[in-house]
DNA sequence: TAAGTATATAACTATACACTTATATATTCA
DNA sequence: TGAATATATAAGTGTATAGTTATATACTTA
C-alpha cells in the first residue's frame, strides 16, 4: 500500500490554513454540504467580511470550490483538489457539526437546502 | 468502524502548530527516529533559541517528550500523547525526512545514533 | 572547581494575521 | 430602473507569532 506524500512546504501553508478554528469548522461543515456566506455569517456570529476573507484562504488554496445560485453564492470542499485526499482524514476526525445546520433549519434561516 | 473525534478548539490549535515547516517537519523526523537540540539547529540552519522555542510550543501540547541524556536533550514525538491519533495520519503523508539524518551521519555529527 | 558545551528563557522587534470599517460589484425584484 | 440583498475587496488597526540578542541554567570534563 503506497501511502502518497505531500510536498513538506505545501502540507504546513494547508494546515496553517486549517489551524483557525473558524476555517477548521467552516470545512468540516462543507465537507459533505454546502453553504453560503450568509450562512456562515451567522453560524459563526462573524462580520461578512471576516467570513468572506476566510473563504477566500481557502480558495485560494484550491481547497473549496464556489458555485453561484442567484444572489448567493454556494462554497463545498472541493474534492478534486489534488490535497483533497491530505485533508480528508484531518476532517473525519472531527466532531459532526450538522447541529450548527439543524439550528439554522429551525430558525427557518437555512438557504442551502432548496 | 467508529472513528475517534478530537475538539474542533483544540484540533485547530494543534494544526496551528503543525502550520509551520520548521514545527512540522520537526515531528516527522522524530516520529520515527530521536533528535537533539544541536541536530535540529544543524538541519535547520536556524538559531538554537528559535529551535528550542519551538520545542517547547511542541511540547506544552503534550505533542513531543523529551529524555536528558548527559548534556543533550532528546526530542521525540510522543505516541503516548492522546492527540497522536489525529497527528499520525498527518505525518504519514508527509515525505520521508531520513536524508537530513543521514547528512549529519555522513558530516559525523549526528549524536542520537549512540 | 573552572572552563566548555548544550539547552532554556526573557526581552525585544519585525512581520503575519484576523478583524473592523468603508466601499464596490453583482443579482433580484418591485 | 431603483431599492434591497448578497458578496467581495481595500485599507486600516491591534494582536499573535517567529525570529533575534542577551542571559541563565545544567551538565561534563580537565
Amino acid at each position: 500500500m503506497l501511502q502518497t506524500t505531500i510536498e513538506l512546504e505545501k502540507a504546513a501553508g494547508i494546515l496553517k490554513l486549517l489551524g483557525d478554528k473558524t476555517r477548521l469548522t467552516m470545512l468540516k461543515l462543507i465537507n459533505e454540504q454546502t453553504c453560503c456566506v450568509c450562512e456562515f455569517v451567522e453560524i459563526f456570529q462573524s462580520s461578512q467580511p471576516s467570513i468572506s476573507q476566510h473563504l477566500r484562504k481557502l480558495k485560494d488554496l484550491g481547497l473549496v470550490k464556489e458555485e453561484r445560485k442567484g444572489q448567493w453564492i454556494f462554497y463545498t470542499v472541493n474534492s478534486k483538489s489534488e490535497y483533497y485526499s491530505f485533508i480528508k482524514p484531518i476532517l473525519n476526525q472531527l466532531p459532526d457539526q450538522d447541529d450548527k445546520l439543524k439550528e439554522l433549519e429551525e430558525k427557518g434561516t437555512r438557504i442551502s437546502c432548496c
